[in-house]
DNA sequence: GTTGAGCGTT
């Protein structure tokens, strides 16, 4: 299962958010779109997880406050 | 040296 995170600090790299959603449960996969040519990261992120361990980590995580911000998680849209 | 609503890449 795919979960999407916004309302990220632009400080959070993928590590980051690997950890964190580690802490919850197995991350199969993450990833941060930050910007390619730039580097600097869009503020929002893709979590790939196992469907129970996502389920719990997007309950667990939704709001959580990450470097003061409140983040959101959802499960990401099929990319077209 | 910045910004903030949003769903990605080879």
């Amino acid at each position: 299962m795919k979960l999407y995170v916004g309302n990220l600090p632009w400080t959070v790299t993928g590590p980051q958010l690997r950890e964190l959603f580690a802490q919850h449960g197995e991350v199969t996969d993450a990833h941060v779109m930050e910007d390619r040519e730039s580097g600097r990261s869009r503020g929002f992120a893709f979590v790939e997880m196992p469907d129970d361990d996502a389920k719990k980590a997007m309950e667990a995580l939704n709001g959580y406050s990450m470097e003061g911000r409140p983040i959101v998680v959802n499960e990401a849209r099929p990319r077209v």
